[in-house]
DNA sequence: TGTACATCAGTGAACGCGCGTTCACTGATGTAC
DNA sequence: TGTACATCAGTGAACGCGCGTTCACTGATGTAC
């Protein structure tokens, strides 16, 4: 009865002699499923095994542990983002555009796949942090970083790539996170527009504030950013 | 020895008559030194009594239940950022450097609260949210909003002031999040300078970006953004 | 072509522990008379 | 001014359950001879 109450597969049949590595594909999905429906309490390692009809003590013959099965789930994802993110890469030849497409992919992907984004990237709460999570993190950032370069390339930006980098990321990330964490805020109808809005904004600022750094001691009044504001934006606009 | 393992709070003696509130208080700084020591899954309704000395049944003389209490924790949290960020305000009397430093404000007490922050800014794992965290969301939201607006007023931003605070809430909220679960990224020396980057990025970006929305049907290209923003540049560096 | 044997792909039941929460009690402190 | 009584501020011990994990077993499938 208690067990029951978790189980929604059907009893299926053992696999074949050398396909064991069958089952390892179901568990992952039906994880990954879990997941997407529940968040990641709703991840038990009975309700796994359930949910693809097998006694739990079967996951254990494909994963080491718990933490094991999640990192498994979470690899994937992670080659999901990276997949989305290349593809997204080869619309556009203009390496400002080509960065917008890129901040869109990711946005998607995170409103996509929620919990495995937060997942991938807050530390997983009380364990040890596998540092399958800070590669992923790193790798993360190597691909935003070649999405800048030719930013920095073409001259729409300046300075050091990482760090131009870091601060784009920063705001994407938190677009998304919030907009998961936090959905009753006023996001608008649609939130991928309110991601890429964010992606675009972010784009800009970084282009404009790494011409300034640094440049003069007192930072211009609200008035005169107004002024030379009003000015680019013309000039943006009637090209 | 099991129990003992925990305790660290001396033997407290017992409060007089009408006392019985300053246990409420012990607990919450218990509450709030575990949580910082330890990240939530420190926080345990036993640790919280050891530390202060009281038995653990104790705790429930002043708190319903144990997400109660990381409510009051919270709570106070929140009550000292709103401080944070009203003070930071009383410094300048220009709009957008006000903003800049109320952004800063943020990021200071973020990055100096870790894990309160992330408590009230993201749900509460697997836990029915209580509506607390949605209410301070709001709130802070609407802290934001207070100055964004006078932006808006002196001509710096244009547009709907929920959605460019937003997008600036956005930015500085993956900063400090970003910088809090993945500290092995290449932030430079000092975080903090890194936050205040964001902000300024942030508000540049939302400042030019809401002026070219919706203006011309195709983007620029990345010759022009260059064009443009380095004109804009020099004359932001030339005032 | 049959038969013993290894091994693969699992199963049923239970262990064990961390941890929130409750139960029944206790000793000190003030108050009514 | 003493004494019975209410109540406040706690305590010790245990309940109970969710959940990861392990143990000892089992039946089907292929292989050697």
């Amino acid at each position: 009865m208690t067990e029951q109450s978790v189980s929604q597969g059907a009893r299926r049949g053992r696999a074949r002699r050398g396909e064991g590595e069958r089952l390892r594909e179901e568990l992952l999905a039906a994880a990954a499923t879990l997941l997407r429906e529940g968040g990641e309490p709703a991840l038990k390692v009975r309700a796994v095994a359930a949910k693809v009809g097998v006694s739990t003590p079967a996951v254990y013959l494909h994963f080491r542990d718990k933490a094991d099965l999640i990192d498994a789930v979470c690899l994937r994802a992670f080659a999901g983002l990276e997949r989305e993110m290349l593809d997204a890469a080869t619309g556009s030849d203009d390496p400002f555009q080509a960065l917008r497409l890129r901040a869109a992919a990711y946005a998607h992907f995170a409103l996509n796949h929620a919990v495995e984004y937060q997942l991938l990237m807050a530390p997983r709460s009380g364990q040890a942090r596998s540092d399958l999570a800070g590669d992923a993190a790193q790798a993360l950032l190597d691909h935003l970083v070649a999405a800048v370069q030719p930013c920095v390339d073409a001259g729409v930006m300046r300075g050091d790539v990482r760090e131009l980098t870091l601060g784009i990321w920063a705001a994407m990330h938190g677009c998304v996170t919030l907009m998961l964490s936090r959905p009753e805020l006023p996001w608008g109808r649609d939130p991928a527009a309110f991601a890429e809005h964010v992606g675009r904004m972010s784009g800009l600022g970084t282009a404009l504030l790494s011409r300034i750094e640094g440049v003069s001691e007192t930072p211009p009044s609200s008035k005169t950013f107004a002024r030379v504001l009003d000015a680019a934006g013309r000039k943006l606009g009637s090209t």
